[in-house]
This record gives C-alpha cells, structure tokens and sequence, in this order.
DNA sequence: CTTAGCTTGTGAATGATTTCACAAGCACTC
DNA sequence: GAGTGCTTGTGAAATCATTCACAAGCTAAG
C-alpha cells in the first residue's frame, strides 16, 4: 500500500466525528466544501484526503453522509472493535479508563495494570486492576490489540519493551519520554508538557507559528 | 519573525526534556548526533532545528549541555512562569490539576473552574474548585496566560468563546472537537479518540503509516 | 434531448519540510 | 604551527504535503 500522511488520517478522523454529527441532524448528503468547513481545512484538501482511498462522491451532489461515514469507518478500521489495555492506574490512567470517546469508537477497555499494591484488586470502571506483572500472561492470553501507557517517564519504556515483546503491535504513549518500539509496532505520543511549550512559544514569539 | 514550523517547536521540547535529563548524569556538552538519538531524529534535523534561532555550538566539540538548555528554554519562552486555568474539574481536569510536567516546566495552576455544584467549592491539589460564572471576573482580574478546556465536546466552544472574549491568548482543548478561535489566539487540541484511531489505521493498514 | 448549474476527482504547480553534503572551525597531538 | 579527527552551520537538493485549476459527470429543468 502506498504511504498515506499521517496528517490525513487525522483529518479523516476529524471527517468522521463531523459527519455523525451531521447525520444526526437528518442531513442526507454533504459537499466536500461543508465537511471543509467543519475541520478547518479546504475543500480540495478533503477531496484529495479520500481520492487517496477511492471515490465515494457524486459529481454535482456531494457526498452521501451515510455512505461516507462507512466508508471512513472502513478506512480507518473502525468497523471491528479494539481491544486497549491501560497501563497505570493513577490520575490519567483513571481518566482515560473512563472516557466516553474511547467506548463509543469502539475501543474496549479489556485490563488496567498498576505496580501499586494499593490499586491492584481495586475497580475502574468496572475493569479489575491487576498486577502489572501479570502483563504477559494476559496479554499472551487476550492477545489486546493497543497498550495506553500512563506510567511517570522513566517507567515507561521498560513497559513498552515488556508489552510489545509481548506481543502487543500499537502503543500509545501518554509519558512524558519518547520511547522506541520494535519496527512493526505502531506508536503514538501524546505529550501534554510539550503542547503547554508549544503554546508558550506561541506567546512569547507572536506570529511565528504558522496560522493553521 | 520568520515562521518557524510546528514540528520544529515540539522537537526543540523534546530535545530540552532529554538535556535535562542529560545534564542530570553529569555530562557537560552533547553533540547533535546523540541529541537526535534521544529524540528520533537525525543530527541534520536538530542542527537545523537550532539554526533557525541562532549558533549555539562549537564546532568539533558539539553543544555544552547546560547552554543549549538555556537557550532553548528561552526560545520557547520557559523563562517566565506561565499561569493556567483548568475548565472543567472531572477526571481529566483533575489528572491534569495533578500532572507534574506541568509544574515542573513553569506552568503554574492559578483557577480550576467546573459548573457542577458538588464540584464547587472542592479543592484540587490545592486549589479550589470556582464556578465557571466566575471565569470573565477572574480572568479581568488574574490575567492567566493559558485556559486548558477539559469539557465535554458540546460545551467547549462556548467556552472557548468566552475566555478568549474575556482575553485568554492561548487555549489548549481536550475536548474531542476541533475549536474555532479569533485570529491572534494559539490553539493547540489534544484528542485522545483521533490519537486511538491513527493506531486503528495503521494496525488496518499494515505499513500504510510512513515509518518516523 | 439539451442546457445550466454544481461538485467531484485529479494531474500539475506551488509551498513546506527534511535530508544531503561539504566548507569552516575548534581541540588536541606531535 | 602544521596535521588529524570531529562536529557545526548552512546552502542546495530531494522529498513530502497542500493548493490550484479544470475536465468530467451528475441532476434538474425546460
């Protein structure tokens, strides 16, 4: 397959949540234009985003919302369910075991793992969590699909090791660290320390940034 | 000034974490080649990262470590403090009231604001939870520099409207939807489900995903 | 059946970012 | 103080992403 940016898988992403909400409105079909509109983008941008997939418009009419949404849900490979361990049950891991955005995509919340003796046994959201020793052996047995790391820095990449030694192919990575996975294994950072300087840097040196 | 890419600032962030930590183990200078180990890059990348901003090395000795430090925090404006407000005191807003890369880079929590009536009143390390009616009278008088939404997707525009009516200058949203702010307001998203979905895709789409 | 009015899909052009490649500069040695 | 070994800083080249611009295709109207 050829590469695709990751800039529009973001972007697709972003489609897909506008056109729920659009269909939900009882609108039948949308323009490249008006999905544009919604994500901050141009309209040529939205074309070339899904001519890199196929054709799911019709000239002169637009898009079937319907249709499309299925279609991006195709792409994206949201028409089956994933399965997401969390590792780390502290404030973040908390929060994230709870997050609707995550349920209502399709993502399941099949463990959450902690070294503290004090959260092991403990419930979230219903998941029981578990000792993050026992990481192997569920993993080796669910064979979960994405590991969501909410451990401090420098725990963080002796988990990554263990996880994808394991077996697990995509880690998202809410430490503070870059970390290195194995080729093959998908990775993603969220780094909220660095959104913060972004933004800083952004006040500080004013219209440096580029306007998005 | 010149415009500087995005990508440039969120390396230059990563590039400061590892120096600090580097400084940490004792070493007095580094050179671009191990500096771009750290982050997953190339030395070319990060001597033309710092080039934007000036010289800051030697050539044939590399960087002293305790200098670049300096310069990049003052590149990306870390040498003031930086007051934060939190919107939204649920789980999310919490984890980060508690995050403490926040603290540690000169982000102080000065207001944490929720609408919920049994959330007011609260504290949340340390500081109490106000009502969100309070947010113009505060933001008048307090001048935070940055207000992080932490939301539900429904209410964050209206509050991203507000603030920046009553003259916040940089939001960061972790609200699942994508804001619209007036010209002038640095506006960075943080969305968790997008992040999630990339991942989908590239464990869909085997390779699909340009290797980083 | 033909025309008018939109909107898609896509090569080509532009713009942005990364990588290359090398001259210039510094420290250390002999 | 000339030579060697590194490493920076930076134009030029290459790659990657976005925008442009327009032919082609669809619907609805007459």
């Amino acid at each position: 397959m050829k590469h695709i940016a990751e800039s529009t898988v973001r972007r697709l992403s972003l489609y897909l949540r506008f056109l729920e909400e659009y269909e939900a409105t009882g609108h039948a079909t949308i323009s490249s234009g008006e999905l544009a509109e919604s994500g901050g983008t141009t309209s040529a941008q939205v074309r070339k985003d899904l001519s890199f997939f196929g054709s799911f418009g019709k000239r002169g009419m637009g898009y079937t919302v319907r249709d499309l949404s299925i279609a991006i849900r195709e792409i994206l490979g949201l028409q089956r369910p994933w399965s997401v361990i969390i590792i780390g049950a502290g404030k973040i891991g908390a929060a994230l075991a709870q997050y609707r955005g995550f349920t209502t995509r399709g993502f399941r919340v099949v463990g959450v793992y902690d070294r503290d003796p004090a959260r092991i046994g403990t419930k979230l959201e219903g998941v029981t969590v578990r000792a993050e020793s026992d990481l192997e052996r569920d993993i080796a047995k669910l064979k979960p699909d994405i590991a969501v790391l909410c451990v401090p820095g420098d725990a963080a990449q002796a988990l990554a090791d263990r996880v994808t030694a394991a077996g697990i192919h995509a880690v998202l990575n809410f430490a503070p660290t870059p970390l290195k996975v194995p080729k093959g294994v998908a990775l993603r950072a969220v780094n909220m320390a660095t959104e913060l300087e972004i933004l800083a840097f952004g006040l500080t040196n004013d219209g440096a940034l580029p306007v998005r």
